[in-house]
DNA sequence: ATCCCGAGGG
DNA sequence: CCCTCTGGAT
């Protein structure tokens, strides 16, 4: 497996990041906590272009669960179905909303064990809605910091798990808040899965990928 | 380990 | 055609 990068190379790294974007912002279009977690909830296995386009009709006439839950899983499918997996999607969105009324009187809960507790929604998403909404030092390991991470050295490991492990223990306090942000903005449109953008690349230097050419 | 599952890119 | 996309539940 991939080394860990040492601190010199990390503080380098994200010191990078940080000069071209300041403050990395999310990528899913919400309006408030509800649908930002609905959205995120959305957003498993599919782009976040594919989910805007289909919420932007949506969360108008949906933003709170009680609306969500007057439209029904049908009405919802209908709005969704553009997105894959939106069967699995629709379902779960569905029972969460009615969750959230009964248990949480409405409100998206700001614990992880609240959040995981609800359907669709494991620890990934979790983590999105606490560290993008309520701001807490949580780190969501997707699809682009996982491949980012073990490419790079900047947080590799075997799992999930291990890789956020790596991120609480390597990246240093001043840029775990947007580490999330930073990698993931990486990941998407320079360290993509199939073919690397190394040659634009501004953490080349420190990157442990060989590209094969 | 397997299923869910549409859109977009190469 | 094949692979990938801010995964979760069984």
């Amino acid at each position: 497996m991939t080394p860990q990068l040492d601190y010199p190379a990390i503080h380098a790294i994200f010191s990078r990041l940080r000069e071209a974007e300041a403050e990395p912002q999310g990528e899913l279009d919400h309006t408030n906590a509800f649908t930002l977690l609905v959205a995120v909830a959305l957003s498993a296995q599919a782009t976040d272009k594919g989910v805007n386009r289909a919420t932007r009709d949506l969360f108008p006439i949906a933003d709170t669960p009680e609306k969500m839950l007057a439209l029904g899983e049908e009405g919802l499918i209908e709005h969704i179905k553009t997105i894959g997996l939106f069967r699995n999607k629709a379902k779960n969105v569905i029972k969460l909303c009615q969750r959230l009324i009964d248990v949480y009187g409405g409100e998206v809960p700001s614990s992880r064990a609240a959040l995981v507790s609800l359907p669709g929604v494991g620890r990934k998403t979790a983590n999105v809605v606490l560290n993008m909404w309520f701001r807490l030092p949580a780190q969501a390991v997707d699809t682009h910091i996982f491949r980012l991470g073990n490419r790079s050295g900047i947080c590799p490991g075997k799992d999930e798990a291990a890789v956020e492990r790596a991120i609480e223990d390597n990246i240093p306090a001043e840029f775990q808040q947007h580490a999330h942000h930073w990698m993931i903005l990486h990941g998407r449109y320079i360290c993509v899965a199939r073919k690397p953008k190394c040659g634009i690349c501004p953490i080349r230097d420190w990157c442990l990928y060989e590209e094969k050419t």
